[in-house]
DNA sequence: TTGAAAGCGTTACCAT
DNA sequence: ATGGTAACGCTTTCAA
């Protein structure tokens, strides 16, 4: 049933129909009741395609997913997807997710655009000077950023947690305990959140006058091997570090295998503070959580940076809006005073 | 520039520029090769909206992402993902992707199919009588299942790996090595490919006419926490197997965590096979995998489903099509004889 | 081999 | 408040 039919059957103009669907205001509400009535009597739903061409509007967001570095799937995609998907199943939009190899990239999105597949898209993982942005942006539609390219000088929007803060945070709680050699297991060089997190810790770690030992200091994709093998070897220098900062929750499960392996007790022995992105598959829940942790939703920015991109492509917000989240510095189990430190 | 400027701009007609541009015979190759160069020129692209609506086909499939089960995202849904993505990128399609909420799912399907958004769907994660399949079916619209629905008599499309087979080779291998108490963390109860898994378990301790203990059999959602507590648990108990099946890579971590702070060693004090599905961001590589390990590449499955269901589609291929892959049997370092057992 | 014109199923403008 | 009709940009049938 479409929508000429449906106004034969009521004997009323395809418009009139139209309109009492569409929630306009000009059209009598005894006439929108019967209107309604007989669609959902008929099941009549509206065909998307023809919907899409006749307003200019695709209702579709994309998500371009790069298999660049190695082929790494980010662990977190999935969470990040749900919460955005949850955004748009709300907001009545579609989400178009497609696949780019490395340097096919700037294509994907230009025949997404070109071919008026999407009214917006999001952008993951940038980096310091990420290309992506200026594309997008030469490009001309609406497009928001998890995460900061703090290399990037022209305005974007962009959602994105205090990292610096994060882990200068972290970093200081480390200190205040009396570690004073502290390794970082980072994320991938390159990576605007990495280069965030780093220089947190640089700061933290200046303040207090403590030297940094460059070899503390790790970048690679956040696996669980990573973190298993750099603590292996770490722990075997003759500097090894009383305490470890970890990207993510995957690398903190490896620190923490090749630390029970070593015989040693986190939060006595080894000190450790990760960060946790929510992932639903990864929990580090309860009143104490098993490892502290800077704290702060995939999940959730999955959600509202859909919000704020759809907000700008039917409000027309101002650009760029910009939201940086605090992630919260919870207490776990695996901190403690260094040892022979006496506070 | 569209279409009609196109063609004003060659001096042709939209309908031999539209024959030229998709490969119509009867163009002549002069006239073809002068508008391709043209559109190459003018940056020309097909608007996606119009060629949807003339045609009636959409190019697009749907993937539902339920969150049903505590709102658990599967881990495995990026890597999936990312095999699917590079099939529909070859193949020219696109990947919608929504989000329902449980008791919202069947609404998600109908209304994809009502309004003509995809031309097929992707089924995950199915139960043993899933009912999305008669749905779908109803539904009269193609679909492929990855993993299968024992309980459905209906014929349908799927691809799986042989979950029972790949599981009683394991528990096998284990019994072979002497071992006699046998712990199966399993997926979720209801989950076909854990039904699957359980029913090879049993066959194989049946064979070898060895007791199943039912304290010993446990599901869950494949968290790596499930895999620590679960096997602290068992561990505790009198008659604590010597040998555990892991159902996935997440959970074996947890296992493996859990044995380590027991001060136990794996594949000597205890044996541990786990499955194992190429995630990318949980390797188990190398010549000698750290765990033994029943293998298969989940993002090689999201690849081939696509590629299944496409055929169905455009080629109009007898269906129903299945595949059934063997999972390989990977010998690592985390299985060993029982202690105790002399071969 | 090429072109004119009629769809595809909506929405939106202009009348009434 | 309602209706006629022209878009939207393509594909496809029918003619030439």
């Amino acid at each position: 049933m479409n929508l000429k039919e449906l106004a034969r059957t009521l004997g009323l103009s395809p418009t009139t129909v139209s309109r009492a669907l569409n929630g306009y205001p000009e059209v009598s509400s005894r006439t929108r009741e019967k209107v309604q009535a007989a669609a959902a009597l008929h099941g009549y739903v509206p065909n998307h395609q023809a919907q899409r061409l006749a307003t200019g509007q695709t209702k579709a967001i994309g998500h371009v997913l790069s298999l660049a570095q190695n082929d790494m799937i980010n662990p977190i995609f999935g969470d990040f997807i749900a919460g955005a998907g949850e955004a748009y199943a709300e907001l009545g939009y579609d989400m178009v997710v497609s696949v780019a190899r490395e340097g096919n990239e700037e294509e994907a999105y230009r025949t997404l655009v070109a071919r008026n597949r999407v009214d917006g898209v999001v952008l993951h993982s940038p980096t310091a000077t990420d290309a992506r942005i200026a594309l997008l942006a030469e490009l001309d539609i609406p497009f928001v950023v998890h995460g900061v390219a703090p290399g990037v000088s022209s305005p974007y929007s962009w959602l994105d947690i205090n990292n610096f803060g994060a882990f200068e945070r972290a970093t200081k709680l480390l200190i205040d305990l009396g570690h004073e050699r502290i390794a970082l297991l980072n994320g991938p060089k390159g990576m605007s959140f990495a280069t965030d997190r780093l220089a947190g810790f640089t700061q933290a770690m200046n303040k207090a006058e403590l030297p940094i030992e460059p070899g503390h200091i790790l970048h690679a994709s956040m696996t669980e091997p990573y973190g298993f093998d750099s603590t292996t070897e770490l722990m075997a220098r003759p500097d090894a570090p009383t305490a470890f900062l970890s990207s993510s929750m995957m690398t903190t499960i490896g620190v923490y295998r090749a630390l029970g392996q070593l015989g040693l007790e986190i939060g006595r022995d080894v000190s450790l503070v990760t960060h946790d992105d929510m992932l639903s598959f990864l929990p580090n829940s309860g009143d104490v959580p098993q490892f502290t942790c800077t704290r702060s939703s995939v999940r959730r920015a999955g959600h509202r940076v859909v919000e704020m991109l759809i907000s700008q492509i039917t409000e027309k917000t101002e650009i760029p809006m910009t939201e940086l989240w605090e992630a919260d510095l919870v207490l776990g189990r695996s901190t403690g005073p260094a040892p022979g430190h006496r506070p």
